[in-house]
DNA sequence: AAAAGGTCATTCAAGCTTCAACTACGTTCG
DNA sequence: CGAACGTAGTTGAAGCTTGAATGACCTTTT
């Protein structure tokens, strides 16, 4: 009954599976640590001030700057108290709903981004876009999107969930 | 002189690379909860037990485990503390070289594993590889093979190291 | 209008990771 | 040999993450 004969993975899935934790295990870190050295940054700093740099008025509700970054709330919450005491970001209170609030990009966080960013993307292309072909790029992004695209959490739309499939 | 104008990432490249992060930040915290909960363990103590799991005799040097499983020394070194506290693994000094040492897998975590290895594998199935199409997960392990074997770190084998690209 | 139930964000404590410092042992080479 | 250097693994402290609990506020229901 509750007793079916696993389905393994086939040696090729394996190995396939087997590159990408390995890609997973060492991309962060390597990229944290270039961004580190050259400008305090953790990655997860870069991310938010990215988010926050794209928006209109570079501010953006924390629940959804959470979303924007997977990341949870709690988590974002004591980032964005080291980084508001790094002088990157402020909170702002939402004048609209009293529970909510906003991250804003101060002026120094912009210019720790700008500074920030042509190295980082020298990083990001050097251990990972530079390395694969343009064609696999494509592969890899559209494979990586319905996978991402599934495991992000359902939008709460206030419409009910499709039925599972039957 | 240092302030070449920076190569951005082009709009699909930039597409690809967030598709891509946005995996590596939710799917190891997915694949975690569900081992967590279903068997009490994290990722990294799975990567271990599976590594231990396929050498002979049950048990790895160290050194080697760190690698395989690509985390630092130090965070190996506290991590099979837990998991020898836990009853997972033991560590057997190695006699060939007295600084060494061996992890080794128990009776216990052998059991833990097999107990846990079929609902991990549905996880990985669920969220990522049957999310992929054959053709896909070629491409994917493909161009993460290249990636990841950029990122290892050089095998220490008495050799030179191949000259930079001139 | 009050109750019930959801959401936004923060807090705390426990656990995990990182980094640098350290011990102990092997290896190389003058 | 023995000094110098490299490697194996551990430790401790600081910092980061997690998950549950909380307070404050909206929204829906009765």
């Amino acid at each position: 009954m509750t007793e079916a004969e696993p389905r393994w993975l086939s040696d090729e899935d394996q190995c396939v599976w087997r590159q990408i934790i390995a890609v997973i295990n060492m991309l962060p870190p390597r990229l944290e640590r270039e961004l580190q050295r050259t400008h305090g940054l953790s990655l997860h700093d870069y991310q938010i001030l990215v988010q926050l740099s794209e928006h209109p008025d570079r501010e953006v509700r924390l629940s959804d700057l959470a979303e924007a970054t997977q990341q949870s709330k709690s988590r974002l919450s004591h980032q964005m108290t080291r980084m508001e005491n790094a002088g990157l970001v402020v909170r702002r209170n939402c004048p609209t709903d009293r529970r909510g609030a906003f991250a804003v990009l101060t002026e120094e966080g912009w210019r720790v981004l700008e500074a920030a960013a042509p190295t980082h993307v020298e990083s990001v292309r050097e251990h990972l876009m530079d390395v694969m072909t343009p064609a696999q790029k494509q592969v890899v992004g559209e494979a990586f999107g319905t996978v991402a695209d599934k495991l992000r959490p359902p939008a709460r739309t206030t419409a009910c969930p499709s039925p599972n499939q039957p």
